[in-house]
RNA sequence: GCCCCUGUGGCGGAAUUGGUAGACGCGACCGACUCAAAAUCGGUUUCCGCAAGGAGUGCUGGUUCGAUUCCGGCCAGGGGCACCA
């Protein structure tokens, strides 16, 4: 019976504090490591302390947290913890503009994240919260660092940095604007450095082979990380240099290609700038050094090489073709030639690459056809070629090639290999397959004050010495001052003085820390434990919950972060740390959170809180609040401070509250692809909360009980939405689970007015409605605590189980079938669920309708896809 | 430049993964309730057309009885590129 009463209005501000309150009174949240019941670690990124929450952590968490609460549901032990990612350069940047301490400033961010956080309703277990800028926390880092060390994990070797002249620092690529330091503008140079690097390139091979394992992760970050491991299959091949050109000591020049094939179209080489031979030339030729340097001043970043103008230098020195030894080509210095890839030399085939025929026609070099189409003749490939635009030929034959012509591809590069192979210069075969990596090892050096010290020092007698274990944590200095670049550590009067932990004498403490990529690398493991203060993990601990059992965050940390955890997983493993390879068995990328942005009449960004928008005749129009002056409506982008479109939590969650906001995060927009935040998605938000509310006040009339042996459909409508909705919870598609929850609440309101006619069904929609409390429980979870009490249902939400569904109360006696015609629908037929295809088929044969409209036409084929569609093609 | 992803009504999106395109929500419009407004409830809403009907999933070509879904080419937007996290 609808009562008369003014409709309640659910009081959101009250009720979430207050649930808040129960769950942490009574550690609902709380993980016991020795719970009997199978476990799922569900995890979300952790995030940087920059200073408050942003929607997209919301999104994210708001996810997680579904997950986790689902699981609980369905009878998990849920291990869902939440840390902070601490160390990083925003904090010396702040440090530096507001005279403090990057600590101060970390710290204070925390706490002011975590009261945001917690006022998401957020079922974590924060007893497990840890920030990697602890000591603490480092400690440990430092300690698996001399594992690693002593396990052979790591190396020392020089690498080239951004390097400021003018500040005397090392920048990060994104603080090169434009080849030039970020504050000082000065042109970057590369500067070659020694540096601390994790072994990667050792596992690069199984680093790619278990991708295949991984088989919920996402394909296309599988992908990503596969491309980037980069395995290809090529020849070392060993060219002899005309000693008369080349300096004194070179005699040959070792090339990496994967396209030996191609050798007879080779008219240059070139090297790296940083190749031994370029640096020996480039010693007796002024011009060439100066190209050198110029070379150097060019950024690290692999998007800054490519995207250069390729410029090459003839060095003069010519080297023999391995074929044919009166032919000689010109070994260039080339500015897009890596060091780190192959040997840092190549032979260039214009015929076949893009950048060797970009090279090619800027320094007026032969370009020779060797790879010619199928149906084409020898003649005629040679006739049609076109220096200004030569063909690209994927699948042909070699010509122009001596012994291979004729031959496929990959039947000459099988015989190149054989060639050399068996040929042999001085002792050593000329060429020798190599399996190639374009993963390179992972440099973990920052000469920055901000990060977790790496625990060594150096003593002019003894090397790199270790840290002994029983000085741990090598702990960074409180008086640090920002006042000038560079690094305090290394500046600081006192700290990095010690003495050699093996001869006494006076030594020095490495002053680089460590890439903030390697805190984040193990969190997940330490989770599992973080109360064991001796040791980094808990071998009982890593067994029980790890892997992790779902990972989410975003699709921009789809390579490094994940890669460097999948290593360091395996690392740890092999220094006993833990105990199995991959971390994630589950991994699932959000897309951003996105708002439209506004501009005064003046140019300048506008925040969606100073503009109003107005919708007269359809058109959406902006107006600056403050001066009532129109503004323009600009495209829609990710939430960023510099175009001012970001819509703070604290202000949605004051006004709407957390279930309405997280409700709104998780609904429309599928999951993995990007949400527009908008007020008006809001608003329907808000209204759905108030809508359930008055749905429980109304069930909450309605007698309990035993329901009848006529299945009411709302009954029916409670069970199939049961199954829907667990269905999409399991894949993550939060935003059908939401459809699916409105369509019950559809339902549940017909009912409920039709209760006059049939008054029966209250134990019906009764039990509907809390079937439907249960299904968004994950969701808006005090919502739901609040809706639970209000039908008089014992216990919290938060422990109950999740609803089974009856499959016997889903089934349809009859289907309604659509009926094509060549493919167009042109009706519907009611159809038994049970009929099988011929009797489909004769019963589409007796309709009137489907006689009616083949009138005159011959039947050739009737296609039944059963419960599906019968087309009938005539 | 290289690698990866995305593109469906006015808007966010759905489509059981090759089988009724537009579920669900937002917005808009019409109506009920109200002195009035808000809230709420009911209805309409892909486009063209009075209608019958036709067109339609970024563009373009193909495979198929049937394509948003598979294949080729193009266009647009986004993510990553090793020192941002």
């Amino acid at each position: 019976m609808r009562d008369n009463t003014p409709t309640r209005r659910y009081n959101f501000r009250e009720a979430e504090t207050r649930w808040q309150k129960v769950w942490e009174t009574g550690k609902v949240f709380e993980t016991k490591t020795d719970d009997p019941r199978p476990k799922y670690y569900v995890l979300e990124m952790f995030p940087y302390p920059s200073g408050r929450i942003h929607m997209g952590h919301v999104r994210n968490y708001a996810m997680g947290d579904v997950v986790a609460r689902y699981r609980r549901a369905k009878g998990h032990a849920v291990l869902h913890p939440m840390g902070w990612d601490a160390f990083g350069m925003p904090a010396e940047n702040a440090a530096m503009e507001k005279k403090s301490h990057p600590g101060t400033w970390t710290y204070a961010n925390i706490a002011t994240m975590k009261t945001q956080l917690k006022s998401m309703g957020l079922s974590l277990d924060w007893a497990r919260e840890f920030a990697t800028c602890d000591p603490k926390y480092y400690k440990h880092q430092q300690r698996m660092f001399l594992d690693f060390l002593k396990a052979g994990l790591v190396t020392r070797k020089t690498s080239k940095v951004n390097w400021d002249p003018v500040d005397h620092t090392v920048l990060a690529n994104e603080q090169v604007i434009d080849g030039r330091g970020w504050r000082s503008g000065a042109l970057v140079e590369q500067r070659e450095l020694t540096q601390w690097f994790l072994k990667i390139s050792d596992y690069s091979d199984e680093l790619l082979s278990a991708l295949d394992s991984l088989t919920r992760w996402p394909e296309k970050v599988r992908l990503m990380q596969a491309n980037w491991i980069g395995r290809s299959e090529g020849l070392m091949l060993r060219w002899q240099l005309n000693t008369a050109t080349a300096p004194e000591g070179f005699s040959e020049l070792e090339i990496y290609t994967t396209r030996p094939d191609t050798l007879f179209g080779a008219s240059f080489m070139a090297v790296a700038a940083d190749h031994p031979l370029a640096k020996a030339a480039g010693a007796k030729d002024a011009k060439l050094a100066a190209f050198l340097d110029e070379c150097r001043r060019m950024g690290t970043s692999q998007a800054t090489v490519d995207t250069a103008e390729k410029k090459g230098y003839d060095t003069g020195i010519r080297a023999k073709h391995p074929l044919d030894p009166n032919r000689e080509v010109p070994v260039y210095v080339a500015n897009f030639i890596l060091m780190d890839y192959g040997t840092g030399a190549i032979f260039g085939c214009p015929a076949h690459d893009q950048r060797d025929y970009d090279f090619a026609i800027a320094y007026d070099l032969p370009i020779i056809p060797v790879v010619r189409p199928t149906n084409q003749s020898d003649a005629e490939a040679n006739a049609a070629f076109d220096r200004k635009n030569p063909p690209t030929v994927d699948d042909g034959v070699l010509f122009n090639s001596g012994f291979l012509d004729g031959l496929t591809v990959d039947a000459a590069k099988e015989a190149m290999a054989k060639r050399f192979e068996a040929e042999s210069l001085g002792n050593k075969p000329v060429g020798q397959r190599k399996v190639n990596f374009r993963l390179r090892d992972w440099g973990v050096s920052r000469q920055r004050y901000w990060g977790c010290p790496i625990p060594v020092i150096h003593c002019d007698d003894c090397g790199t010495v270790p840290v002994p274990k029983q000085d741990l944590p090598v702990v960074l200095p409180e008086d640090v001052t920002f006042d000038v670049p560079g690094n305090p550590l290394d500046r600081h009067p006192t700290w990095k003085h010690v003495n050699c932990p093996s001869c006494g004498k006076k030594a020095r403490r490495e002053t680089d820390t460590m890439d903030t990529f390697v805190d984040s690398s193990w969190y997940f493991a330490r989770f599992t434990d973080p109360f064991n203060t001796e040791d980094p993990t808990t071998p009982a601990a890593i067994a029980k919950w790890l892997p992790v059992d779902q990972y989410i965050g975003g699709i921009e940390h789809a390579i490094l972060h994940l890669l460097y955890s999948r290593f360091f997983t395996r690392a740890m493993t092999i220094t006993g740390h833990a105990s199995l390879k991959e971390p994630f068995a589950g991994l699932f990328t959000q897309g951003m959170v996105v708002h439209e942005t506004y501009k005064s009449g003046s140019g300048a960004w506008l925040a969606p809180v100073e503009v109003r928008i107005d919708s007269t005749d359809g058109e959406r129009k902006a107006v600056e609040i403050a001066t009532g002056a129109p503004a323009a409506i600009g495209s829609i982008e990710k939430m960023s401070k510099s175009k001012k479109n970001v819509v703070d939590p604290d202000d949605i969650i004051e006004s709407y509250g957390a279930d309405t906001a997280r409700w709104f995060m998780l609904s429309d927009s599928p999951p993995e692809r990007d949400v527009i935040w908008s007020e008006d998605g809001v608003q329907g938000a808000s209204r759905f909360v108030q809508k359930v509310w008055r749905l429980v006040g109304e069930a909450a009339e309605l007698p309990d009980g035993p329901l009848g042996s006529t299945v009411h459909p709302v009954t029916k409508a409670a069970h199939k939405a049961i199954m829907a909705v667990g269905d999409d919870l399991e894949r993550l598609r939060f935003n059908r689970c939401i459809a699916h929850i409105h369509d019950l609440s559809n339902v549940i309101s017909a009912s409920l007015a039709d209760l006059l006619k049939d008054a029966s069904a209250g134990p019906a929609i009764r039990d509907a409605v809390r079937v439907m409390v249960q299904l968004f429980a994950p969701m808006m979870p005090h919502l739901a605590e609040e809706c639970w009490t209000e039908l008089g249902c014992t216990g919290l939400i938060a422990n109950a189980d999740w609803p089974v569904a009856d499959p016997a109360l889903v089934v349809e006696a009859s289907i309604s079938l659509p009926i094509q015609i060549n493919g167009k629908k042109r009706g519907d037929i009611d159809v038994p669920t049970d009929a099988n295809p011929a009797e489909v088929e004769a019963l589409v044969r007796a309709d009137a309708k489907v006689t009616a409209l083949l009138e005159g036409k011959e039947i050739r084929k009737v296609i039944v896809v059963p419960k599906r569609i019968v087309n009938i093609v005539v």
